[in-house]
DNA sequence: ATTAACATACCGACCGGTCGGTATGATTGT
DNA sequence: ACAATCATACCGACCGGTCGGTATGTTAAT
C-alpha cells in the first residue's frame, strides 16, 4: 500500500478509537495509551499524527461540526418555504438523536470542555454562532414572506436552538427511549403555530 | 467551638471549594489536593468527611437539584394560574443564569458525567423525570381549565425542559451575554402562543 | 480516657509525552 | 535497472511528575 494512504489510515483508526473512547469515558478518563491499544496503533504512531490528546480531540470536534454544518445547508438549499425547511432541521436533530446512538456522549463532552478550554470554545462557539444566524435569517425571510408573525429574528433563533440542544440532551440522559424524533418533531410544531401567522 | 459545629464547618468549605475548582476545571482535571487547599483543610479531614473525590462531587449534585426543586414548588403554590406560573418558571431559568454565574458551568459537568457513572446517573435523572411529570402535570391542569389547547402534556413538558436546557448552555457558551433572561422569557412566550387557546 | 476531628507523610499506580531507533516506501543519480 | 540516499511512518521503553487514597500520629472536645 501506499505509504500515504497508510498514513490516513493509521490517523482514521486513531480518531475513530478516540470518538468511541471519548464518548464512553470522557476526554480526562480516556489515555493515549487506550486509544493507541483500541486503534491497533503504537503511542510513536499517535504522537507522530497528533501533536497532543487535546489535538485530537478537536479534531473530531470540526468533523463533528462540519457534518452538521452541511446538512443544514442541504436542507436550506432543498426548499423555499421556510417553515417546512425548519420542520426538516427538527427532523436533523431526530437523526442526531438516532443515528449519534452511543457516540453521542462527546456531544457533551465537547460543551464542557469549551467551557473551559479557549481553543476548544472557539471551535464550538464560532459555528453556534453561525447556526444561529443561519436560523435568524431564515426567520428573517419568513416574516418577510409573511409565513411567520414579526418576531424577533434573533431571539427566536436562539429558541430553537435551545429546543434543539435541549432535546439532545434529555434524549442523551434518556438513553433508552427512542420516541424523540417525535417530540422533536412535536416541539416545532408548537412553537411554529406560537409563531406562524394566525 | 462545639465539635459539631467545627466538623460542620469543614464539610461545608470543602463543598464550596469543591463546587467552585469542579465548575472552573470539570471534576478530573481537580485534585482532591486542590480541593483541600482552596478549603484550608488538610487531606486527613478531606477523607474523614468524604469516602471518595465522587462522593463530593454526588452530595453537591444532589444540593443543587433539591434547590431548584424548592424553587419550583414555591412558584406552583404562588399562583393557581397555569400561564403565569409555567412563565414565571422560566424566568427561574433566568435566575440560574443570572445567580449561577461562574460556577453554572458545573450543569455541564453533572450531565456529562451523569451519562457515565451510574450513580451519578440515577441522582440526575429521577430529578429529571420529576420535573417532566410536574410539566405535565401543570400543563393538563391548563388543558383542563381550558386555558391551553389540547396537547399531548408529556411532549410539551419535554419541550419546556428542552427549552430550559438549551438556554442555560446557550447561556453558558456564550459567557458575556447577559440578555438571556430576556431570551429565556420571550422563548416561552412564543411556545405559549403555540399552546395557548386562540 | 476515650474518641471524633484533623494533620502529615507517604505509597503505588498511572499518565502524557519524549526519544532513540527501525522499517519501509519514495526519489534521484547513474 | 539498481543502488544510494532520503523521508516518512512507526515502534515501545522510558521519564518526570501527579494523583487518589491510606496509615499513622496529634489535638482537643466530651
Amino acid at each position: 500500500m501506499r505509504q500515504q494512504d497508510r498514513a490516513t489510515q493509521t490517523k482514521e483508526s486513531i480518531l475513530k478509537a478516540a470518538e468511541q473512547l471519548f464518548a464512553a469515558q470522557g476526554f480526562e478518563a480516556t489515555t493515549v495509551s487506550m486509544i493507541c491499544d483500541a486503534a491497533g496503533v503504537s503511542k510513536g504512531a499517535f504522537y507522530h499524527h497528533y501533536k497532543t490528546k487535546q489535538s485530537v480531540f478537536l479534531e473530531l470536534m470540526q468533523r463533528w461540526l462540519k457534518g452538521l454544518d452541511e446538512q443544514l445547508v442541504l436542507i436550506n438549499e432543498s426548499t423555499d418555504d421556510v417553515t417546512e425547511g425548519l420542520l426538516s432541521m427538527g427532523n436533523v436533530v431526530g437523526q442526531v438523536l438516532d443515528v449519534g446512538g452511543p457516540q453521542l456522549p462527546i456531544f457533551l463532552e465537547f460543551m464542557s470542555r469549551a467551557v473551559r478550554d479557549p481553543d476548544v470554545w472557539e471551535a464550538t462557539v464560532e459555528p453556534f454562532q453561525r447556526y444561529r444566524d443561519f436560523f435568524a435569517i431564515l426567520i428573517q425571510r419568513g416574516i418577510e414572506e409573511e409565513s411567520l408573525r414579526e418576531i424577533a429574528p434573533h431571539y427566536a433563533a436562539r429558541v430553537i436552538i435551545a429546543l434543539a440542544v435541549g432535546m439532545i440532551v434529555q434524549g442523551l440522559l434518556d438513553s433508552g427511549g427512542e420516541e424523540w424524533r417525535d417530540v422533536t418533531h412535536e416541539a416545532l410544531q408548537l412553537l411554529l403555530q406560537g409563531i406562524a401567522v394566525r
